[in-house]
DNA sequence: GACGTGAAAATGTGCTTACAAACTATTGAC
DNA sequence: GTCAATAGTTTGTAAGCACATTTTCACGTC
């Protein structure tokens, strides 16, 4: 049982119970805390840091959802035993990239901001024939060509410029405007791929493409994008993970 | 605004913001109130219901979770737009063929109680060389041979039987024995198929195989089951429904 | 010594209350 | 007529309390 140096400042905008469920997280992630550790327990903690015992509740509850943690009526709570320890989770290949350490590239590769396409129109609950923004990049994992990226945004997006893009990627481009898609549907498959995809991706004839299209919502459940991706299937696989809490 | 038929059954075991949760996402499913209607605020829920606003609120929330909701403060509770209505869920394929109409057949081209496989041992937790089960299916989809299915299950459970594999998926042998995998670790890729592979699945040469190996666990995190796909990718892709909430 | 009972410990459920923050709509002043 | 302040509605956060349920462990009895 290990007493924990939580830190929570009470003049802060955010919720007691997020920060404390942050620091604890941390302590997991960090090693502190190891798999099979028991946890201080519910009153104990709610005492020592002049807590509530349901803003603890809370806290602990946020990472039993997020699979850290085994609650255990009568027993006590205890860190996961296995290392499942990361949820499916809405990030980019950029930020995959970058967690892994490859230090990711992306070249645009065309930008129209007056595209047609009624898959995409479709998938982001627009009129066919509406005019929407065409995005295709070109991604790099260190300098090995990984994935041809085409994504279609709504029509509000039209001021886009290529740099954002290069540098930043796209859904860091959405969120510093505010937009921060919170769901998405992705369909998963794999595929043969054409001879211009071949040569832009470097790949041998025999090698086939892992297939991704998503369609990312809102928290009001409005379309924001429409990505429909392909990687060469020895460079990339998707891990997900799923849970029945 | 709804006036839902709610009932509330207070001698039950089931908790009843468990009760309330499951009549509220009926409601939803049953296309009973429709995406953008407005949902009844908390305080009138819990006044008619003679709940309080905490166990309504956390009903709600379940929904939230599962995307079914949207909340703003300020303006209420209203259905999510999108047709997002579904979460990642825990389900093998024989689930997923059964929801679409397609008849599911299984036939288990092997059976073995004392196999070994480091990679599968390793997956689920166990010593290199500890025998394991092996099962090898074949899955179709009517008529069309669809996935070949490799699952390995610990030494305890090695009083299975073809029958029971044949009759009722992996899964549902799983739960009826009181084995409840709750997470699951998923990786989905691309590659081609062998050609043993291609005789079995009745493959044209081209066509690529999706793959998908999973290591599913229990509550307390211990390993259940360690499986390694491969589908047809004309016949087959994965649905993922990744959030943030 | 073996077994059963009960106390203790831990999480699970449920209620009440209070105040904060965000948004709407009305009202009032200019 | 337009704009800004304000009141009201609704969700968000937090505390405190009570009791139920499950598990472990120690004690006492047979």
């Amino acid at each position: 049982m290990a007493a924990l140096p939580i830190q929570i400042d009470r003049t802060s905008p955010v919720p007691l119970y997020h920060q404390l469920a942050e620091q604890l997280t941390a302590a997991i992630t960090d090693g502190t805390l190891r798999p099979g550790d028991p946890f201080e327990n519910e009153l104990a903690m709610s005492d020592r840091l002049s807590l509530s015992r349901p803003t603890v509740r809370r806290a602990i509850s946020e990472l039993v959802n997020k699979g850290l943690l085994v609650r255990r009526r009568g027993i006590g709570t205890t860190v996961a035993n296995q290392m499942v320890h990361r949820k499916a989770e809405l990030t980019s290949l950029y930020d995959d990239l970058e967690r892994e350490g490859r230090t990711p590239r992306t070249d645009v590769l065309s930008l129209n901001c007056t595209a047609h396409d009624d898959r995409a129109a479709d998938a982001l609950g627009l009129p066919p024939g509406t005019p929407l923004v065409a995005i295709v990049r070109l991604r790099y994992a260190g300098d090995v060509p990984l994935a041809i990226l085409r994504n279609w945004l709504p029509p509000t997006m039209n001021d886009l410029t290529q740099e954002q893009l290069t540098t930043e990627g796209l859904y860091a481009v959405l969120r510093a405007r505010g937009i921060r898609p919170t769901v998405a549907r992705q369909r998963i498959g794999a595929r043969n791929a054409s001879a211009e995809e071949r040569r832009t991706l470097h790949m041998s004839k025999a090698e086939p493409l892992v297939t991704m299209t998503r369609s990312a919502y809102d928290a009001d459940g409005s379309a924001v994008e429409f990505g429909d991706h392909c990687y060469r299937a020895d460079q990339y696989s998707v891990e997900v993970i799923v849970s029945d809490r």
